[in-house]
DNA sequence: TCAAAAGTGTTCATTATACACCCATGA
DNA sequence: TCATGGGTGTATAATGAACACTTTTGA
């Protein structure tokens, strides 16, 4: 059916023009402003929130934006939403993942921006915040609307959500959400709010136990008004070392 | 632990400059060019391929190279991997999906150059493809060297199978590299080549028979030395109803 | 009649689901 | 002592894995 493979091993045409200067090359292409934007996004109150600062755009007055920035000259992508990251929240070594590239030429105003959306999760201890500036905090994700936010950036929310949902299923991912001691009520809290499902507590201990990643810590919770839970800690090392492959066909 | 969510809804703080010129605004941000890059997947001889061209560019004299090309102004990046996979294959209307940007800045030796890696997936009746120019044809993904690629394209395409490895788990994106009609062993051998695993013949059938979604052609193949298979349609109307959601924590 | 691959069923092990009771704590 | 949620176990159903024989065809 294809072409044999060998056979089309000829050499390179001799009469085909090559491209001598790179540089010349590339200084022919049009060019295009990039930025990052961070969903970063936190789990309090049994409710996933999301970090937003107020946007200075005049035309989007009183309305909220995602943590971004253009990229820096010769700056790689990664470490510009990581930067972003520190620049905002004054937080570093976290969870940060690249999610898509929005690209619809009137998504800004100004002109054609191309932003890459980044995910990150931030637990919610609150003393990881110590910038505050533009009215940074936290929003809750399900009750906020188009109208509230500037740009595409509910599109941008949305797919990270969605992201997110899948990806926890996956993945540990969530456990960044969470304080590194927890209980099994909070993990489950956490599972049913962003999934939006409910799940049986003992299935879903079983579930958790047979991952056999949870350690526990010998603590116990002191603030509720009720028997306490015991405390967890997630072992990562471990997960790192027994990651899953294949899990089967299914669609 | 988070701050209150109502008690922060106060006013902007009206000693803050609002930008007023958006346009200003983007004028002053670098700029970078973009290109898209289409790593086009084939199914035939019980081997994934991919389709390349001989790089034009002198330093990368006689290796090959993925199907891009930078994005036109005001162009979405969509429109341009679909414009790339039609100008090189003549092509339209195929499987084409935005996996990842790649964005390191030495990844392009004529200056910074920001890519998009998309995945397609063609099916293997060779008369698709009617444009040959620069020796574009089907390579076999599994012996392809990176020494036998431009740029960081072998990483890309490494990037791009990764994704279609678990992608296929997911969704029936393998039906793409198949005709339309076809047998349960050309089925199988598309799941054990592109997983790189053996599965059970018994329960592969079985298995994609209690999903439901292939229609029994009623033909069988004609051109085999033993005794015929029967050929299939997968019914993706069926499948775009019943997608599946949930699957479970498991990680 | 032989070789090669198509087609089919059963058993067993594992995993998921549904469900109910006792326990520890603070108020 | 009561309300609240923590902690545990079992029975059943569904799914996945392992496995062997008969059938059809072309050579």
């Amino acid at each position: 059916m294809f072409e044999n493979e060998t056979a089309l091993q000829q050499p390179v045409a001799s009469d085909r023009a090559l491209i001598k200067d790179v540089h010349e090359l590339v200084e022919s292409y049009p060019r295009v402003p990039i930025t990052v934007d961070c969903v970063i996004f936190g789990f309090d109150n049994n409710e996933l929130k999301v970090l937003l600062i107020r946007s200075d755009i005049e035309m989007y007055h009183g309305k909220w934006s995602l943590l971004g920035d253009f990229a820096h000259d010769h700056e790689e992508l990664d470490d510009a939403a990581y930067r972003v990251l520190r620049e905002r929240t004054g937080m570093d070594d976290v969870y940060l993942e690249q999610v898509r590239t929005f690209s619809k030429p009137n998504r800004h105003p100004g002109g054609r921006v191309l932003t890459v959306a980044y995910c990150s999760l931030l637990n919610s201890e609150h003393h990881d915040l110590k910038i505050l500036d533009n009215e940074l905090h936290w929003h809750v994700v399900k009750t906020l609307r188009s109208e509230d936010v500037a740009f595409d950036h509910k599109e941008i929310l949305d797919t990270c959500y969605a992201w997110l949902q899948k990806r926890m299923l996956e993945h540990p991912l969530g456990l960044n959400l969470l304080p590194e001691k927890f209980s099994l009520r909070e993990l489950q809290n956490l599972y049913e709010a962003i999934l939006d499902i409910k799940l049986d507590r003992r299935n879903f201990r079983k579930k958790f136990f047979s991952m056999d990643f949870l350690i526990d810590t010998g603590e116990y919770e002191d603030d509720v008004h009720h028997r306490p839970g015991k405390l967890y800690r997630f072992d990562f090392d471990k997960y790192k070392l027994n990651k899953k492959r294949w899990t089967g066909i299914e669609f």
